[in-house]
DNA sequence: CTTTATGGGTAGTTGAACTATCCTTGTAGG
DNA sequence: CCTACAAGGATAGTTCAACTACCCATAAAG
C-alpha cells in the first residue's frame, strides 16, 4: 500500500509517518522505484505498536526506537534481546542519583525489601525498575509517609502474582520474536490497566466504607 | 526562611520556586514588608509535594495546581474535596474518545469486567481511569493481545486488594485535610513503587523460569 | 551612605514532537 | 509525446511545556 493508505488506515497524518521513518520508528517501504515505497499490513502493525509505545507507554521516542531495535535484532541470543528490549523500557537508568540522605535511606529500604523477597541479584542498583523504586520510597519519606517494608510487602505480593500471570502470557508464543514483543506490549499496556483498575477500586472501596461518595469528575 | 534558604533546602533554583509561586503551585509568603517575603516549614513540605507529583506522577503544572487547589480548599465537605483531588489526577478525562469499532468493543469490554466485579456505577464514562483502562484495551485489541474477562480479573483482584491496603494507610489519619492530602501522595507514589515491582518479578520469575537471564542493563 | 541581596515581573531558552513547504520525480490520461 | 497531478524525501518552521536569565526598584547590612 501507499503512503496515503498507510495513512489513512492507521489514522496518522503522512507527515507524522515520515517523522517515524525518518527517527527509524518504522522501516522502510520497499522501493517500487525510486520515488515509490510500497508498504505492508506489518508496517500498519509496527505503527499500532510505535503509537502504543509512544501514547499509552508516554516514551520518548529516542526510548521506543531503542526498544524496536531490540525487537527486531535478530543476531542476539534470546534472553539479551529480551533483556534489552524491556531494559529499554522506561523509567530508564536515570542520573548517577545524587547520595543524599533521604536516597541512601531509601535504597537501604529497598535493598532490604528485596532481600527478604529473596529477589537476590535479579537486578543489580543500576536498572530502571530499581531506581525508580529508590526515587518514589525517598519521595514517599521526604514526606512522612509510611514506606516501611511492612507497607510493601503486600505490594510485593500482589506484584509477584502479576508477574507469573505475565509470563503465562508470553509464553503463548512461540517464535522468540514474537514472545519479545509481547513481553514488551504486555509490560507496557497492563501498565495503565493496573492503575486504572487501582484507581476504580479505590473508589469502591471507599464507597463501601464510607457510603456514597463523589469519585472524580462527576462534579465537573 | 527567605526564598534563597527555600531554595537551598528543597534544591530547587529561586527562579524555579518564583515560577511556582506565579503558577500557584506555591501559596505566597507573608510579607514582612513590601519587598520581602518569609516562608515557613510549610511552604518547604508543599514544595516536596509539588515535586513529587510533577516527578514521579509525571503530571502536568496545571494538573498540579488542580490537585493542590483541591487539597487546600477547605470550604467543601469531604467527599466532594477527595473526589476533586483525586479525580484531577491524570489520567485526566481525555477527549470525548473518538468511537471507532475498536474503542466501543474496548468499552463493551470494560463495562462487562466492571459489571462482572460488581463495581457499578463506581464511576461512569467520564472519569480518567475509566478512560485510560478503555484505551490501554483498545490498544491491546489493535494488536490482537489478549485482553477478556479471563485476563483482566487477575488485574481486577490485586488490584482490589491493593485498595484495601491503600484505605487502611489513609485512614490513620485523622484530620480531612491530612487525609486527602495522604490519598493523593498514596495514590501517585505508590504507582511506580507497584510498577517497579512489577518490572523487579518479572525479572524474578522469568530468572525462575528460564534459569540465567540479562534482566536489562546490565549488558549496557 | 554605599554596597549587596531580594522579590517581582518579563522575556528568552530548551527540548520534544510534530507539521508545513518545497522540490524532484514518477505516472497517467489524452 | 506532453502535460498535469500526486508521491517521496529533505528541510525548516511551529507549538507547547517547563524552566531560566535578566532587569529593576527596594531594603537590610555594614
Amino acid at each position: 500500500m501507499r503512503l496515503a493508505e498507510l495513512s489513512e488506515r492507521s489514522g496518522l497524518p503522512t507527515a507524522t509517518i515520515k517523522y517515524y521513518l525518518r527517527e527509524q520508528l518504522l522501516p522502510p517501504g520497499v522501493l517500487v522505484s525510486a520515488k515509490q515505497a510500497d508498504y505492508g499490513e506489518e508496517h500498519l502493525r509496527r505503527l499500532r505498536l510505535v503509537r502504543a509505545l509512544i501514547q499509552i507507554g508516554r516514551m520518548p521516542i529516542a526510548t521506543a526506537r531503542e526498544v524496536l531495535t531490540a525487537i527486531d535484532d535478530e543476531s542476539l541470543d534470546q534472553n539479551d534481546r529480551l533483556g534489552m528490549a524491556v531494559g529499554a523500557l522506561p523509567p530508564g537508568p536515570t542520573q548517577p542519583d545524587q547520595d543524599d540522605r533521604a536516597t541512601v535511606a531509601a535504597r537501604r529500604e529497598a535493598d532490604l525489601l528485596l532481600d527478604s523477597l529473596g529477589w537476590t541479584n535479579c537486578e543489580d542498583a543500576s536498572s530502571g525498575p530499581y531506581r525508580a523504586l529508590v526515587t518514589a520510597l525517598a519521595a514517599l519519606a521526604a514526606l512522612g509517609y509510611p514506606h516501611d517494608l511492612d507497607h510493601l510487602v503486600p505490594y510485593a505480593q500482589q506484584a509477584t502474582r502479576l508477574a507469573a500471570h505475565d509470563l503465562d502470557m508470553v509464553q503463548e508464543y512461540e517464535s522468540p520474536s514474537e514472545q519479545i514483543e509481547a513481553a514488551v506490549a504486555l509490560t507496557v499496556l497492563y501498565e495503565p490497566i493496573l492503575l486504572s483498575l487501582r484507581r476504580l477500586a479505590h473508589a469502591r472501596e471507599s464507597t463501601l466504607r464510607h457510603g456514597t461518595r463523589a469519585t472524580g469528575r462527576s462534579t465537573a
